[in-house]
RNA sequence: GCAGAUGACCGGGCAAUCGCCCACGCUUGGGUUGACAGCAAAACUUUCAAUGUAACUUUUGCCUUCAACCGAAGCGUGGGAGGAAAGUCCGAACACCACAGGACAGCAGGCUGGCUAACGGCCAGGCGGAGCGAUCCGACGGAAAAGUGCAACAGAGAACAGACAGCCCUAAGCGUAUUAUGCGCCGGGCGAUGGUGAAACGGUGAGGUAAAGGCUUCACCAGCGGACGUGGCGACAUGUCCGGCUAGGCAAACCCCCUGCGGUGCAAGACCAAAUAGGGAAACGUUAUAGCGUGUCCGGCUUACUUCGCUUCGGCGAGGGCGUUUCCGGGUAGGUCGCAACGAGCGGCGCAGUAAUGCGACGCCCAGAUGAAUGAUUGCCGCCUUCGUCGUUUGAUGAGGGAACAGAAUUCGGCUUACAGGUUGUCUGCACGG
C-alpha cells in the first residue's frame, strides 16, 4: 500500500503509463520486491460516498479477479468519471488488459 | 370519502462466496531488558614446598528457567456510519497562551416567564400578520419629547407636500339675435371627487361654505399622551376620567438604550525520539589515538597549526584552533498519548410539571480509521414503474427498467440546508350516510 504523496508523485513522474476509458494506470519498478498499489479518485468524480465506492470496487477487482503473481513495482490507478457508471465485468476486463500491457512495458524496461 | 394541518418513526430484507478495522482471550514462534542457576575461557587474589589442584571475585561468551515489555502469525468470541455523519452557523467541554482595575473601540443578542452546563436553542404565553379552520409566519427595544441620513417605478405632488384631470368665485373678451344658452383670458379660492403608488398628512355623519376643508373643542369611532382602578409573576389585556387636536415609513442605515463577550483551536497540547548538520561541557591527543598498509595485532613508513610567557635553546607551561571519545541540552522526520468503554452517556419504567425538563430505582456499555476500515460480487424476495397476455372491480403472469440525500475524523448540545419512497398518532374544513 502506498502511503504518502511523495511516493505517488514519484510514480507519476517516473512511471510507465497506460490509459483506459475507466481509469489511468501508472507503474514504476521499486526496490521492495513486491507489488504496492494506490488508488486515487479526485473530487471531480463525485462526493465522498461515490469516491469511496470507486476505491472499494477497484480494490476488490484487483484482489479477487486479477492474477498479479510475479508483478513487482509501485502501481497507481486514477479513476475517471466513466468509472462510476461502469459494470463490474467491464472494470475487470479493462484491468486485465491493463495488467498485461504493464507486464510488457516492465519487461522492456528490464532489457 | 376528498382536501388539508401537525407530531413521531423508518431510510430495503435474506442467503452464499471472498475480504477490511478494533477490542478481548488462547496457541505458536521471535526480539529487548533484568534476576537466579549452570557450563566454558581469561585475569587476579588466597591456600599448599612446587607442578598442579581447589576456592573466591571480576569480565566475556553460550544456554536453561522465571519476570516485565515490544511487535508478528493463526484460531475463537464480540462490535463496526447518519438522520442529517453534510454546511461548519451558534453554544459548551477540553488544551495551551495572555491576564491589576477601568474606559473607549469592536462583535453579538434584543416582547414576557420558564428549562438548560450553556446558547442566537427548546417549552409555555403575549402582541402583530396570513388563513373559513386545524395551524403557520414574525431581529417583536427606541422614528411625538437626541441628532443625521435614505426612498426605485408610477404619479400633478413623497416630507416645512402637491392643482394633472377637476370644482368654485371673479369676469376682459369671443360668439349669437339685445336676453338666455355656449366657449371663457388675467387674478384668486379648494385638498371634497378621479387617477398613481407600498405609502397621498385620521374615518362617518351633521353644521358651515361661492366651492371646500378638524374649519367647528358638534356627535360617534380610531389613534396618541397622562392619571386612577381591575385581572395576570410578567409581556399585556381591560374600564373610567382628563389632556392635546392628528403625529407617515425605514434602525437587517448611522445612531441611542439595555445585556453579554480575552485569544487560539486536537495541525490544541503532552511525551519518546533516528540519521545528518550545528550548539555546550569534560577528558585525551596535537612527533599520533590521524593517513598508508593489513583478516587482526605488534612493528614499519608518511604528514601536521598558532599566540603569549619562561628557557640550560633540547624543550616546558598557559590560551586559542583542529582532531578523537564520552556526556548534556534544543529542534526536525517518525512514533505514542490526547482518542474511542463510565459520559451534561443510552434504554424503557415510575413520580413532579400544561410542556421543555428534572428526580428516582433498574438494565446496558454502543465505530475508532489516518492514501483514511465499517465492504465487494452474485442470487432470491419486497417496493415503484413501462409494455404484453389472461381476467377485466380488487387481481394473476411474463419481459424490461428504476430506487433518494449522503461517509464518522477530539467530543457533546443545538441550528440550518438536502432527501426517492414508506409507516403511524392527533386535529381541521367540505360532502354524504346512520
Amino acid at each position: 500500500m502506498l502511503s504518502n504523496s511523495q511516493q505517488f508523485r514519484k510514480v507519476y513522474d517516473q512511471g510507465q503509463r497506460f490509459h483506459t476509458s475507466y481509469f489511468s494506470a501508472f507503474i514504476l519498478k521499486n526496490d521492495v520486491g513486491e507489488l504496492r498499489f494506490g488508488i486515487t479518485v479526485t473530487r471531480k468524480i463525485g462526493n465522498a460516498v461515490v469516491r469511496n465506492r470507486c476505491k472499494r470496487r477497484l480494490r476488490e477487482a484487483l484482489r479477487t479477479r486479477i492474477d498479479l503473481s510475479g508483478l513487482t513495482g509501485d502501481l497507481v490507478l486514477n479513476a475517471k468519471s466513466d468509472f462510476v457508471k461502469a459494470e463490474f465485468t467491464q472494470i475487470v476486463e479493462a484491468l486485465e488488459k491493463t495488467i498485461a500491457r504493464l507486464r510488457e512495458l516492465l519487461s522492456k524496461v528490464d532489457t
